[in-house]
RNA sequence: GGCCCCGUAGUUCAAUGGAUAGAAUAGAAGUUUCCUAAACUUUAGAUCCAGGUUCGAUUCCUGGCGGGGCUACCA
């Protein structure tokens, strides 16, 4: 239990025995942490309980100020400023709090919530490699599945790989065409990035073709539906569909090249997945569903054979479920996916982490599920995030402003190496450590940099500002943890000791504003891990961790650990920074991030 | 056209309807015989406009202006 939810339900006892004739609502009780300009921990604010009570706030604070500090062992003093309660906490509370957390291992931990959930993400296709958009989606997938599990639920964390469409046959036919049977064994190059190249070259060629069409004297638009390349890959999928055995090979092995490349960026990455679902598996199943639903009455179908559904009375309109030739289309596979997995895990949420650009394809999978009447539906969620824009505007594949996944975590890692070596931080490290340490300090900047934003927002990413390992940056707080490991170590205690090393502390004396700072902030850990599962967000975390290493940086700037005044103080101080690291490590680790303990 | 989202320091981001709107970065000025200066301290700088609700509005409502997305028998 916090300490805020602890003075709620006291400020709510006070209201009851104070006023037991006036009904107070629960949310009108409001707890915030004193500004730091006013003395006091925490603030009670009086407002709105004026008009209920007909009173003025003096006399109520008054009145409650004086029951919680009479009725608890924890609210030392009170101050009433203009409205606002603002309540002292006993020293002797953050004492005994630091000393029974300090070294618990799972501080931060919530308790078991018996719900088993399902986080998909990433969900690339497998014509092109991944880019710098994929990665905000990764890296939000990966640690919102790390936040609901630590908040108690069983994560399952799912991968969706579009795997089937005309965008794969357009690097299959380039491959053919100009490929002259390259391999990624052959030319050395990563299978995703070989794929992708004829990909672009499929489209070059496309380009080509009607530039030399329109010459002849075609018209534009008929130039681009008669482009031979584009009739070619056409062809390739209705054969693909008819399951043509050459092409289905081709499409196998070009596949294999693209999961193999993937395999390797995603170990980078740090992410995996439970679950890989596969959509030329699943959109067979969605017109299962659609026929079934077609018997309910759930769907219609038009004079062309076309199916539909009519969402207009929840102010959507009608949206087609099965094409008149009675192929599947992007949302029948995904009815059929969504059955799936929830009769495969046993769901009781399923968090889909798709871009924005899809909310309304999310409302309507949602509403279709829910009028089809499948329990399924009420446990999706869409974890919404902006696309990542360039301060130039959105990136562009066709004016090739993409940035590359491989190629920024590339240039992430030569950043952290050029930075370590030119602030002279190189001695007292191996080759091997040095390289981990590049890619600790280097893929952290990177997750970082795209989880600390509110995911719902989009994003700018600036190059220049990105490659920063100053400021609001995940190094920051790598640094300070490694400040922290470095005193321990020559304290000669581990980082996070198992026995209780100072069973015998005593608080005699006052602590200081930045020990306090520190033991508040620490307290209020499991709320926020607890808010960023509740919000589907773990930027709140990067915040947090971000505002802990502040607090640690200027604590350790006014007070000596290894040369405290006294015994007490190097223990009360141990003490604190031992769970700060913790800490740190535990709500870093949630969302991916390594934490090194030398840098 | 219809529907949805977003406008906060020069820039990138914060702020369950609560006190004098916080950080970071860029700018100015300082700190190292002492546990890692990738740090710390000080300083200057912002709520798109106009109404409304409220004791109190960056937040909620209405109307403008500006930006983005969706509105496919594409995925």
């Amino acid at each position: 239990m916090s300490l805020v939810t602890d003075i709620k339900a006291l400020a709510k006892e006070a209201l009851g025995n104070l006023y037991p004739d006036v009904e107070i609502p629960g949310s009108s009780v409001t707890v915030n942490q004193t500004k730091p300009e006013f003395t006091g921990d925490y603030t009670l604010v009086l407002f709105p309980f004026l008009k209920l009570l007909r009173t003025k706030p003096d006399v109520i604070g008054k009145a409650i100020g004086e029951y919680m500090v009479n009725n608890s062992d924890w609210v030392a003093s009170y101050d009433i400023v203009a409205g606002f309660l603002n309540l002292t906490i006993h020293d002797s509370y953050w004492a005994s709090f630091v000393t029974s957390q300090y070294n618990n291992t799972t501080y931060g931990q919530g308790v078991p919530t018996d719900k088993t959930v399902m986080v998909e993400y990433s969900s690339p296709n497998t014509n092109k490699p991944l880019h710098f958009g994929h990665l905000r989606n990764i890296f939000l997938g990966y640690a919102m599945s790390g936040v609901l599990e630590v908040t108690g639920n069983k994560v399952v964390k799912a991968n969706l790989i579009n795997d089937r469409g005309i965008h794969i046959c357009k690097s299959m036919v380039a491959w053919q065409r100009y490929a002259n049977g390259a391999t990624p064994e052959s030319t050395g190059i990563k299978g995703d990035h070989l794929v992708g190249d004829y990909y672009v070259k499929y489209n070059d060629e496309f380009k080509k073709e009607v530039a030399q069409m329109v010459a002849d004297g075609m018209e534009q638009e008929t130039a681009e539906k008669e482009a031979p390349i584009l009739k070619e890959a056409k062809v390739m999928l209705i054969d693909w569909e008819a399951g043509k055995e050459d092409v289905v090979e081709l499409w196998k092995t070009m596949n294999g090249w693209v999961y193999a490349g993937f395999d390797v960026s995603y170990k980078r990455m740090g992410v995996n997945f439970d679950k890989m679902y596969y959509e030329s598996d699943t959109y067979l199943l969605g017109k299962e569903v659609v026929q079934q639903g077609l018997e309910k009455g759930v769907f219609f179908k038009k004079e062309d054979g076309s199916i539909w559904i009519d969402l207009e009375s929840e102010g959507l309109d009608q949206k087609i479920v099965q094409r008149a030739d009675g192929t599947a289309v992007y949302i029948t596979q995904d009815i059929g996916t969504a059955i799936k997995k929830y009769e495969e895990c046993n769901l009781d949420k399923s968090v889909y982490v798709i871009g924005d650009e899809q909310n309304y394809h999310m409302q309507v999978l949602k509403l279709i599920l829910q009028k089809f009447g499948h329990p399924c539906a009420e446990g999706i969620y869409h974890l919404s995030y902006g696309m990542v824009e360039l301060p130039t505007g959105k990136m562009k594949s066709r004016e090739g402003t993409v940035v590359d996944a491989d190629d920024m975590m590339d240039e992430m890692i030569a950043i952290a190496k050029q930075q370590t070596e030119e602030a002279g931080k190189t001695e007292g490290f191996t080759e091997e450590e040095l390289t981990t340490l590049y890619e600790t300090i280097g893929l952290g900047a990177l997750k970082f940099y795209l989880l600390r934003v509110d995911p719902k927002k989009k994003m700018i990413f600036d190059p220049k500002e990105s490659i920063d390992l100053h400021g609001f940056t995940a190094a920051f707080i790598q640094y300070a943890h490694a400040r922290i490991c470095s005193i321990l170590r020559k304290e000669g205690i581990e980082k996070m000791p198992k026995d209780n090393l100072f069973a015998d502390f005593k608080l005699s004396e006052q602590i200081s504003p930045a020990e306090k700072m520190l033991a508040v902030t620490l307290e209020q850990y499991p709320d926020i891990m607890q808010n960023a599962a509740d919000e589907y967000n773990p930027s709140l975390l990067c915040n947090y961790t971000f505002q802990l290493a502040q607090q640690f940086n200027s604590f350790y700037d006014v007070h000596s650990i290894s040369k405290a005044e006294n015994d007490e103080k190097k223990q009360l101080r141990l003490m604190l920074i031992i769970m700060t690291a913790q800490v740190m490590r535990h709500a870093m680790g949630t969302m991916g991030i390594n934490l090194p303990e030398k840098m």
